[in-house]
This record gives C-alpha cells, structure tokens and sequence, in this order.
DNA sequence: TGATTTTTCTGACGATTAGTCAAGAATAGA
DNA sequence: TCTATTCTTGACTAATCGTCAGAAAAATCA
C-alpha cells in the first residue's frame, strides 16, 4: 500500500533528477559551469522549485557528495569481509579505496568544494554530518581490522600509537596520493608510472614497518590482490 | 644608484600592499569575505588600480600562495643542510614541513582555493608554475636526500620503486594528514590528540618498512630532533 | 461535479559583486 | 611651461544568487 499520492511521488523524485542533472554540468565543465538558472532550465522547473529542494547552491554540491561518500562505505564494507589474515583484509580495503576513486572520481570534485571553509558555512548541518558519519564508519570497518590483528598477535603497536592512530595514517597517505593524482596533470613527468601501485607499496611498507604479519615479502601481493578481485569485487 | 623613479616605487610597493591587506581579509574572514571593493577600499586606491596589478581576484589568491611557498622552499633548504646521517637529515625535513605548517597555516586555506579546477583556469600560466616550481624544488631536496641514502648504501630501494615514487610517498603522507588536521574539528574525538607527533611515528615506520638504516629502533629521535632544532631552526 | 482550501510552482525582481573603460589626474620629458 | 605619456578613478555592465507575491495545480469538501 503506496500512501504517496502521484504527486508526492513525483517531487521525491525529482530530487534525484536534480541531483543527477548538477553533477552532469560539474563533470562536464566543473564547478564554475554550474548555475541555478542551467540546472533550472535543464530540469524544466523553475528556480523557484529547486530551491524548495535545495536551500543553496552548496547544498546541491554537498549532497552530491554524501551519495557518494555512501558508496565508499558499501565498498568497504564489502572488502572487509574478505576472509583471510588481517593484513590481506587490509589490502582489500585498499583494493576497496582504488575502486572507489576510479569508479567516482568525481567525488574528488565534490569533495574539495564542500572542504572549502567558505562553502561549508553555508552548507546544514545534517548533510555535514551524514558525509562525516561516512567517514567515520569507513574508518571504524578499518580499525577493527587493526583491533582483530592485534587479538591475533599479528600485529603489535608501540604504545604511544593506537589503532585509531594508525588508520589516520593510511587514510592519510591514501587521500594525500589520491588528490595529488587528481590535481596534477604531469605525474610522468615527475616521474610517477604508475601511482595506484605505488600507493600499494607505500602502504604495504608502512605496515611492514610496524611489523604486521605477515611481512610483505613472505607473501605473493598480486595472488591476495587476484584473490580479493575474485571473490569480492566480481561484478565489475 | 637606484633607476626607479619615486612613482615606481610606489607601484611596486603597492602589490606587496594589496597582497597583505588581502592576506588579513582571508585570515579573518575567509575566502567568502574576500571582494575587490573591500580590498579598494582598505589599500585606499581605486578598483581599477588593483585590477593594473592582477587580473582577477584568483590572481590575487593564488599570489598569496606562492609568496608562501617560497618560504616552504626556504624551510626545505636549511633543514637539508642539517649535518649527519641522510636518515637524520630526512627526520629534519619533516621537522620543517612541520614548522611550515605551524607558521604559514593560512598557506593551507590559499592552496585549497587555488587547485579547484573552477579557480585554477582564471590564472595565469606564469604564477601556477611559480607554484609548481616550488614543488619541485621541495621534492628534488627530499629526493637528494634519498639518492644520498642509496649512495651511503644506508638504503636500497626494491626495483619497483625510485626515490620520486617514496617522496611522492612522503609528500601523500605529510600534505594528507595536514589537510586532514586543518579541516576537521575534532581530532580529539576521533582520538588524535597528537597528530603531528603520530605523522612523525608513521613516517619512522614507512622509513624502517624500506629499511632505511638506521632503523628508528636504533636511535633516539627525541635527540635528533632537538638537535635538529637547536642547529638549523635556531632562530624562533 | 463544482466550490474552496491547501500546496506547489513560477519568473520577475532586488542585491551583490566581478570586471571594464572613458574621462580625468598625475607624472615625465622637452 | 607645455605636451605627451602613463596612471587612476568610479560609474557602469553583466552575471548570478536567492526571494516572494501571485498564478497554477492538487487536494479536500459539500
């Protein structure tokens, strides 16, 4: 039993529409492009209407990005249940995140915009938290995967560094990597071939250098990575 | 025997004038705060003239940016200069991409702004590679540094890797966190109470997971960077 | 069905602000 | 001192965000 009249329908849906129809301009010809009275004319409603969805501008960008920034909490999800050792459930989570920044490289775009400090005081505070809160799952699914090695003495950290602390640092090394790929357009020149691997090298240094077991050399990265494609990323 | 008459001079100050007076608005009130007929107003010359010096207010930002980094050149330089092991001199560089980020924060507000897609293409070819040449000149330091290592044979890098991929490594790692601690507003709960320290304690571990000798078990960083302190950042 | 109320839609309008340019002021040169 | 050149000014145009009174559509009622 649908309790929605034709109606109501049509406006929740219009949402969407909305939605889609910005990122198409800011994908095409970014942030700059993006105007009420395009997106107005683009749907066939008036601006008037728009606004009765979107209270700003920013808001339509910042809601774009939480529909993303959901999607990045499902891929993880789904890597995380990559059954095996921590540290390969840790190497799908990158797998994961590489996925996710090819797969919606746009999200970049949003994601920069709505960082800045003059767009996010004009932004409400619920969509701010829905895109934090997305966040914050992302980085719980990758603690507890630090938490479960060090239950099973895979992995034991200094004292003066927490499992928390270490998933700053690869949320940190991932994100920094990611969007100095996307920002520059002379990776060759510099000498970066192949920056996703890299990152994979960084990363599997970094938790070398904490000494989580098992080492990078005493296992065949390519075979866990195939592994991980195989059984959880198969669609795609 | 000075060639500029006093009408020059008083052009070529005004810049400098403008860049500060802008500089303040940004501090204070964000980018959003920022309009030509504000900065007119407080430098006491019309809107014309400022538009003799720049061409559009993103000139104007990313101006700004590049005065600072310049500094983060500066910085870089003398902290390569410091005497002792490349490893040690390597813990110095972070200590000054440290202290850059403490003196120059709003350089951070600057860069944000400027590597949107949307300003970027309003700037001149010329002061973006300014920027980018500070860059590069930041990463050739580090990148001496890591060839030095190699040369000392205190490091050998796997073949996959070169010394630019570990100092993009380096650079995703540092810029990432920063970022991270500039924009988010609670650390605290998320568990970083020390953020810069446990930078510091991530690039140690990256270091050791490539075996760059000496590994940091082996050595009291507490001491070198001290000394670190009391020889190349003497001064403030 | 037709009348009335409620909800939704519209686009002209006010406000802000980036950037221009013709006219006037200041400076340099002879 | 007069003229040519260069610099400065601020009124003006254009773009665009966000508003709101009135029109249109939908829902409710008799």
């Amino acid at each position: 039993m649908d309790t929605m009249t034709p109606k109501q329908r049509e406006i929740s849906q219009r949402e969407d529409k909305i939605l889609e129809i910005a990122r198409g301009i800011v994908v095409k010809e970014g942030y700059h492009g993006l105007n009420m009275d395009r997106i107005a004319d683009a749907v066939s409603y008036s601006k008037g209407t728009i606004y009765n969805h979107f209270s700003c501008k920013e808001e339509i960008i910042i809601a774009l990005a939480a529909k993303t920034a959901a999607k990045r909490v499902e891929l993880f999800r789904r890597a995380a249940e990559f059954r095996g050792k921590p540290r390969f459930r840790m190497l799908a989570i990158g797998l994961a995140a590489e996925k996710f920044v090819r797969d919606f490289s746009d999200y970049f775009m949003f994601e920069e915009i709505i960082m800045l400090p003059s767009v996010r005081e004009k932004t409400s505070e619920k969509r701010q938290s829905v895109i934090q809160g997305c966040e914050l799952q992302c980085m719980s699914v990758v603690a507890g995967i630090v938490r479960d090695a060090i239950a099973r003495k895979d992995l034991q950290l200094p004292e003066n560094v927490s499992p928390e602390e270490l998933v700053f640092g690869l949320w940190s090394m991932t994100s920094g990597a990611y969007s100095i790929v996307f920002r520059s357009d002379s990776l060759d020149q510099i000498g970066l071939h192949k920056p996703f691997e890299t990152v994979r090298d960084h990363v599997a240094a970094l938790l070398d250098g904490y000494s989580w077991k098992p080492l990078s050399k005493s296992y065949d990265r390519n075979e866990v990575i195939e592994k991980v494609r195989s059984t959880i990323f198969v669609s795609d």
